[in-house]
DNA sequence: CGGTATAATGTTATGTTATAACATTTACAA
DNA sequence: TTGTAAATGTTATAACATAACATTATACCG
């Protein structure tokens, strides 16, 4: 009887290049409507509009980056309309801001209500991917706990490159 | 007979707030022109300058806070100067950036050439200090090759209340 | 339905952080 | 000393983010 690891133990894949990207958009946005509905918020349409953006791909993009593509179309949106959506967005939890980039990236667990993202950036192809690691966590809690701090809130990112671009290079 | 650790591996201690603080930043300055003279670049006036600034406390600082210090004597100091400054700083190990708060503060492992630091915040009082964590090393360094990435650098920067701070409340 | 409170968005302006491009000066060594 | 590279000066602008206040949309109550 050969062992198979249990699904939800398994190594999270990093996205692939080809992969069906539109189903993860859509199931993106079907997941944001199910979490705003059971938190009784909004996703207006200016909402809707900047998370479809960002789940445009795996890429973190910055909000004037969104706000261009809103106004493509000879739209007169002002900056602070884009962080206003990015804000509610953040606050329920369906999209996460990278710090070391300035730019912000759909929650690959949107519901799950984890607060504390970790994620791999690849410098490569901007492909970025949040990591989850419970033992990475541990240590952390743990690592902190012993300094007698205590955590409201983390940033971790890791930069590098992913497995696709390392054996495309 | 009572085990004791030995230094080496003794949890580091975060900074105290009465604590002789002139002995670091003396200390730090030495260190800097040792490691300067060890890799064959200049400490100059205004590198030396920002460092003393950013060494003034365990406090992050921006760098347009260092600027208005710099310039409070009636200087015209360019932003770009203190740019440029940190930027030397940083590439020679003796300053960190910290992403989550737009800020610099000292490294405190000057001349151990580690690149990948680590932070605790304390969002009450602003010290901030490195963790240094061998075992979140580790975790981290797995989760990540576990996935098939290789790293390049890495951000880790935990927001909370030190323990002075948690003591005082 | 109509009124009213709250949430959301619009509008204008400004704050904050960081870099580009090119000129000039300084340090150092051949 | 004189050529060269490093450092700094100067001016302008890019990139990211928020303040303050007006207006509009939505939901909820009577
Ligand atoms: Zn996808
Ligand atoms: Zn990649
Ligand atoms: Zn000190
Ligand atoms: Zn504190």
């Amino acid at each position: 009887m050969t062992a198979r690891r249990k699904p939800s133990t398994e190594t999270p894949v990093f996205p692939k290049p080809g992969h069906n990207h539109a189903r993860c958009a859509s199931e993106a946005l079907r997941k944001a409507e199910a979490v705003c509905t059971a938190r009784k918020t909004r996703l207006t349409d200016i909402r809707r509009q900047v998370l479809e953006l960002i789940w445009q791909s795996h890429v973190p993009v910055g909000a004037y980056e969104i706000l261009s593509q809103l106004n493509a179309g000879g739209g007169r949106t002002a900056p602070i309309a884009v962080y206003r959506a990015l804000e509610f967005l953040m606050d329920n939890g369906l999209v996460h801001r990278l710090a070391s980039l300035n730019a912000y990236i759909g929650c690959a667990h949107m519901g799950d209500d984890h607060h504390a993202a970790q994620f791999l950036i690849c410098r490569t192809c901007g492909t970025t991917a949040e990591l989850e690691s419970a033992p990475l966590k541990r240590a952390l809690t743990h690592a902190v706990a012993e300094r007698g701090f205590s955590i409201d809130s983390q940033i971790v990112e890791i930069s590098g490159v992913c497995p696709h671009c390392r054996a495309t290079a």
